[in-house]
Order: C-alpha cells, then sequence, then structure tokens
DNA sequence: TATGTGTTTTGATGTGGATCAAAGGCAACC
DNA sequence: GGTTGCCTTTGATCCACATCAAAACACATA
C-alpha cells in the first residue's frame, strides 16, 4: 500500500494522528503507562509506541512460551491471562482493561509465562521492550512509574492470594465485583452497571471456585438484594450490603 | 587505602572490606541484585549498598504501612511475608531466603505492603530505593537485572495463585517441599534435607491450608516412604515420588 | 423457524479439608 | 528436675464447596 492510499485511509478515521500521537492523546494517558510525564517526555514515549495491535475476541494477544519482546498497554477491550499446568489443569490469573499493562510476566525469562486472551474484540498498544528499557534510563519518570506498575501487579497479586488463601467463596465474589466496579468507576464508567465479558467458568478459575458456585453466589446476592443479574450484566444495588458480605464473616 | 592496608584489615574482621565491596565479595552475588554485573558495575552498586542491617528471629525487617524508602537483599536468614487483612485474617504470601530481594511491593505506593517477620537471625543489605532507580539508569545491567527480578516476582506469585487454586492439599505440600529444595539447591546447600523454619501453621497460612491438614500431609509422605520428618527437620527419600504426588491426580 | 452449541441455573449428593478436641513432644527458663 | 508455653500429631465429626445431573436459556447459523 502506498503512502497515499495509508494517509486517504486514515484521513477517515483519525489513525495517521493518533500514532504520531499515540499516549498523548489517548484518553487513557493518566492511568496508563505515561501517568506523570511532561508533555515533553510524552513525545518522547510516543515515539516508541507506535503500534497498534487488535485482537479479536477468543483470540491470543501472546501466549505462554513464546519469545517476550514488547509489553502492551490495554487501549480498549477486556482481557484474561492464564496460566496452564503441566498436566493441562489452568487458572485464570487476572482480567485486564484499558490503561492496564500486560505481559509482564515475560521479562524475567525472555518468554511469556502466561496466555493473554481477549474476552471482547480489543485493542493494544505495543511497546517494545528493550526500547522501552532504554527510554526508562532518560526518561525517569517514566522509569519511575514502570516501576510503580510492576510492584502494583506484585501487590494485586499478593490481594488475589489472600482471595484464594482466605476468603469464602460469597466473600470472593464480592471482593471480585466491588474491584471491577471500582475499576470501571476510574475510567469514567457507571461503578453501578456493567457487563461482566468472562464466563462464569472464566470468573470461578480466577476465584479458584466452581463455576455453578460463582452461579449460585450471583443468584444468593440477588436474592438478598444486593445485585441485579441478567446474564453478564450485573447491576449492583446495595453497594454497601455488598462490602458487609466480607466484612461480615466467622472468626 | 593501600592494597596492603586493605589486605591487614580483611584478615582480621573482614567488616570494613565487605562494607567497601557489599556485593564484588558476597557469595550470593550470582544468585542476587548484581548477578551479571562487571566488575566495572559492581564497584558502582557496592557504593550503593553499603549498610547491612541484622533482624533478630520474630523481628520484624518492615511492617506494612510503613513509608517505603528501600528494598532490601537477604544475606542470611529467613524472612516470611505477611499481609494482613482489615477484619485481621492474614496470609503468609511467601518466604525469602539467601539472595532473595524483600520490599518491591513498596514502590507501587510508597508504603509497605506487607510485614516481613524473620524467622531466624537474619541479616539483610539495604539498597536505598531512590539511589538504586538513578544507577539504574546509569548502569544498564542492572536496570535489566532489576527489571528481571520484580517480573520473576510476578510469576512466582501466578505460580502461588495456581497452587491456591487448583491444587489439593498433599499437592501443595509436595509443590513446596520441591521448590524449597531447588532454592536450597542453587545455593549450594543439600536439596535432599533441610531445616524448615516456619511452623506448620505458617506453611499452612502460605498454602492456603489448615496447620491440622499440613502436619497429616507430613505424615502421609512420610508413611509413603517419600520423605523423613522430624519436627522441623525434613530428609527427602524419594523425589520422584515427590514430584508424582502432584502428576498425579484425578482429571 | 428450526437447530445446534455453549452458557447458566438449580437441585441432589458426595467429599476434602476444616473444625473441635485431646494428648504428646520439645525448648527455655526458673 | 519441674514448670510453662509453644508446636505438633492424631482422631472424630462437620460443612462448604465440588461433583453429578438435568433442564432452561441465549445466540448464532441455516
Amino acid at each position: 500500500m502506498s503512502r497515499g492510499e495509508l494517509a486517504r485511509q486514515q484521513s477517515t478515521h483519525l489513525v495517521l494522528a493518533e500514532l504520531k500521537a499515540a499516549c498523548a492523546n489517548c484518553n487513557l494517558r493518566e492511568i496508563c503507562l505515561p501517568a506523570g510525564l511532561s508533555n515533553e517526555e510524552l513525545d518522547q514515549l510516543d515515539n516508541l509506541v507506535n503500534v497498534r495491535r487488535k485482537v479479536k475476541r477468543g483470540e491470543a494477544l501472546y501466549r505462554a512460551g513464546e519469545v517476550f519482546d514488547a509489553i502492551y498497554a490495554v487501549r480498549s477491550g477486556f482481557f484474561k491471562s492464564r496460566v496452564t499446568y503441566e498436566d493441562g489443569r489452568d487458572q485464570v490469573t487476572g482480567f485486564s482493561m484499558g490503561g492496564e499493562i500486560l505481559g509482564m510476566d515475560g521479562i524475567g525469562q525472555g518468554i511469556h509465562n502466561c496466555d493473554a486472551i481477549a474476552l471482547e474484540d480489543s485493542e493494544v498498544c505495543s511497546i517494545p521492550y528493550a526500547r522501552l528499557e532504554e527510554l526508562a534510563r532518560e526518561v525517569s519518570g517514566l522509569q519511575r512509574h514502570f516501576h510503580k506498575m510492576m510492584s502494583r501487579e506484585i501487590v494485586r497479586e499478593s490481594g488475589v492470594m489472600m482471595l484464594l488463601g482466605v476468603m469464602r467463596a460469597e466473600e470472593r465474589i464480592a471482593a471480585f465485583l466491588l474491584n471491577i466496579s471500582q475499576r470501571l468507576n476510574a475510567r469514567g464508567y457507571s461503578p453501578l452497571e456493567f457487563h461482566l465479558r468472562m464466563t462464569r467458568e472464566e470468573l470461578g478459575s480466577y476465584l479458584g471456585l466452581k463455576l455453578e458456585t460463582v452461579s449460585r453466589a450471583f443468584s444468593k446476592f440477588h436474592n438478598d438484594g444486593l445485585i441485579e443479574v441478567e446474564q453478564k450484566f450485573v447491576r449492583i444495588i446495595d453497594i454497601e450490603g455488598l462490602k458487609q458480605v466480607y466484612a461480615h464473616h466467622v472468626n
């Protein structure tokens, strides 16, 4: 495709402008990798983040075992991360939405440790890792924020360990709903009604529960007047009640 | 200080020399933060790592909520990391031995997220975080390896999620013993006999099990001829059998 | 509209590990 | 040597969630 053709295609929906300023124009910049950068620093990052990639629902952004060479910022859509065990058992280890970073698990070994699967048609910004390291050496704000994002991933995971290790089924699900609610809120979406993108089985896998248990908990919360559920659509009716669920345990 | 003086001091008690070359002389340098650095780079890191700290058994290296300003490399001893939940429930999120880094959970929020408690008299090297970030900007090998260590912490935690989410009690304990064995082996200790530093309760907390269940699993493994146990001392008799335990599940 | 496939709900039953309880072992200290 | 305070082991019982089963539902495609 010639440059002229490309430009014509892009003129209709702004792709070129976005390519030239991936982060500066992105409405996720406050919560994504560029958070806290000055305009000048933002420009430098923009030179790096110039490849977008669309991932259709059900497709993998990357798979465990593939060579790692980039991290990804979710621009739109929703992903699950999943590790598969030698014997075929697997577990969902996280869900990622806009502004969140995927792929940091690959840095340690140079090979991805999990699959990242789109749960709806999604788009990511690809960030070549070698160049990110270089740039982080020059732009201390970028370095600092990148470290923070890795650290927060560590903290997030220890939260999941807590959830898996000490909470009972209904607490886990209440905690999950509140977490999603809070993340949507931070992105300017309604914190009280949303579509879950994952199946009951995927959610159960993440929470260490069977799909039937997830379904029963949803039904229970519905009967208790805490939420409305209709398939994957959820409306939180009584958010305080939901918080009570996991404050109100035995012990 | 002349080379002669240095040698003389070292012959007596080594402390000053160690201070001046914390990492260069450390037998953990191959697995710790300085892994892969050149001699010259090592010198630069040594300027940073000049504070040792002893932590007695039962004492905290840091606690959740404290201001984060340094990460720590375990020089000797053994630590548990523990997060405490609002309602008082807590969970052990990891165990750390020589050459491993503690405190990276604090980077994200500038506040420690967990307690790090010594399970035996221990010593750590304190690494001021602000200066580490600076140095990482100059020494790319250090930057790279630091990122790897953070990434490996993420991968380690997703392994624990797997363990908590999909494994049954005996599998968890077999996996734990094999993990300890492998880490001791990497440090030049016997992989087949060792002292556990944690109580059954702490181990249970880490594995999402009650102390009685841990104890029963140890007894079972003993009866099956896989290990010998005497209090905290463990000898692995049949390492292949132990591997079978978690390969040999239902499904 | 029919048809197939995957998802969700709900009920009945089973079980792995928690809980409750008690006794024994070990180390520190007087 | 005896006391005290953990820690560990083992047995008996219980229960939260898994498992098994079946029906209802949603959604895509013909």
